[in-house]
DNA sequence: TTGAAAGCGTTACCAT
DNA sequence: ATGGTAACGCTTTCAA
């Protein structure tokens, strides 16, 4: 692999000529730099981008940290945050933690010793110190760190609400809620959501709520146990699409109707929810468009330019198919 | 960032002394071995892995090249990769390159340039002699780019074999075919698999066969156009699950029953295909193993210890579910 | 407009 | 057993 010396030699000028000419820094004669171009093409020259971020103290490099990247909502956030990435100049290093802090704490570290210009990160274990004491700009995605900290989610909250009230709306009596994972801030949103519309009904109560990881086997644990507490219930609202369809299936199996005798809505609006039959009625989160304006953000933070706003809620929106 | 300086420093000792204890090299005295530990342990010092690799041209890191991670083969393939790497001390690159060989091109680029010690790429468009050139080691995975490069796929044509068959032996009388990408290996080796078992039955002739391209949307227009085509045809076999999955969904929205008037058949096993109503049978290979093994392979190349083998064939297997 | 040289944080060779 | 130092490939300051 030819280097900036070998360039120079064959050019005729020094290292530090090439190096200006590369970076277009500094004052260089026309006729130079032709020199000095015609030689980069001759050798196929790539400068060296670790020497460069050795000096530079920055690899062009961003971290990503989900859970795991299986889960097709980080899938697709990881593939904005490619796009993104690539477009601006950098390129993606992808770190999986399974939501175990242990696993956070080593990728922050190998990411640190790599130089790496800035972080995407969804975590609930991480701390804001944890944070800070990295020195490197972080942006958090899906989940919120801290206030203060560069945050990018949706309206959670508010989307909950929706689901729930359309469910009344579909004629449901009683609904039941597929919690997500405990201690997760937007599992809890959507808790609270729900919360919020059934809490006053007369035949409201605690037993209308099971706990599921956000995964599609807990998911079935979750309804099963919910559909034999309350065999009236004919409606559920899953805190995601995974488990959303853990319990269209398991009404299936229990030779439930779905959506005559059991309307089901999920959350997030994952490409998979519009390939079930049923079809699965959801609430949509702008997946795609939360990884962009996450990378949008890290971009002008590892660039030192401005940033409108730290903190993103993007809007959801109800998209109706044919699970209620 | 504390560095080596700090430590030795610290320490009271040179810088040489310091690298010694870090890499266990070399003559170290017993107690300064202990003092060096406390001071990195004082400073929590961690080696800078960027000058590392300058030095060692080297930057434990794996380039990973997909088509697009959202395709849930890749999801999988890429998570079993990350796993793998991790645990032997690696850091993955992700790269999407949409088959687009000019994005392979500029990745492979910047994977050189940033020193990756080895690259496991799924491509069609690669040449033997563009991956010769690079002088890393990479292996092919999924993908056949030549003899002689280590590689590592499926048995595609015999799982196509066994596919048709099956549709055979459930009774099907006419069999039609979504092929998968053209161009793209393993799509015709599923392709000459079906052919195979269907080329000597009378009512067999090319219009069997419609083009997709692994992705659902054109799974949905070949599919639409094979059941107008063929009003008759009892039984699909899909080159991929994603594309079986667009042909139950035509075959539902054209009010035919799975499996009771048409059975179909996809390859891959991916997850989704457990989850959907009917659940789809399909021919399953082993995909996360085949990131792994893909993943050890080129360790072992990256650390020039022996190969075993050059060229792995992973057995698929047939599993039946409810869409036949 | 150009070049020499220091420095980025390591490792490994050669001395001692 | 330990230290000095060149080298990895680049950028930038300072001088010329």
């Amino acid at each position: 692999m030819a280097s900036i010396k070998d360039v120079a030699g064959l050019a005729g000028v020094s290292v530090a000529t090439v190096s200006r000419v590369l970076n277009d820094k500094g004052y260089v004669g026309q006729s130079t730099r032709e020199n000095v171009e015609k030689a980069i093409k001759q050798l196929n020259y790539k400068p060296n981008e670790v020497a460069r971020s050795l000096f530079k103290k920055k690899s062009n490099t961003i971290g990503l940290i989900v859970p795991d990247i299986m889960n097709p909502f980080f899938t697709e956030l990881a593939r904005a945050v490619e796009d993104k990435a690539t477009k601006s100049g950098y390129t993606i290093i992808l770190c999986n933690s399974d939501g175990n802090i242990d696993k956070e704490k080593s990728y922050l570290d190998v990411l640190r010793q790599n130089y790496v210009n800035g972080i995407i990160v969804s975590s609930n274990t991480l701390t804001a110190a944890q944070v800070k004491e990295l020195n490197i700009p972080v942006v958090s995605i899906d989940r919120e760190i801290s206030k203060g900290l560069p945050t990018i989610v949706a309206e959670n909250n508010k989307g909950a609400i929706i689901a729930t009230r359309f469910l009344q709306s579909k004629g449901c009596k009683k609904i039941g809620h597929i919690r997500g994972t405990h201690g997760v801030a937007n599992a809890e949103e959507r808790f609270n959501g729900y919360k919020e519309v059934v809490s006053g009904e007369p035949w409201y109560d605690d037993s209308f709520i099971v706990n599921g990881n956000f995964d599609m086997q807990s998911s079935i644990e979750a309804t099963k146990e919910l559909l034999t507490r309350h065999p009236d219930i004919d409606g559920i609202f899953a805190a995601n699409d995974i488990m959303a369809i853990g319990a269209i299936k398991v009404a299936y199996q229990l030779g439930m109707k779905v959506p005559e005798e059991l309307k089901i809505i999920g959350f997030d609006g994952i490409t998979l929810s519009t390939v079930l039959t049923p079809e699965l009625t959801t609430i949509v989160q702008p997946i795609y468009e939360l990884g962009e304006k996450a990378t949008t953000m890290l971009v002008h933070l590892m660039e030192q330019q401005p940033l409108e706003k730290t903190y993103y809620k993007l809007d959801v929106e109800l998209i109706e198919r044919n699970s209620t």
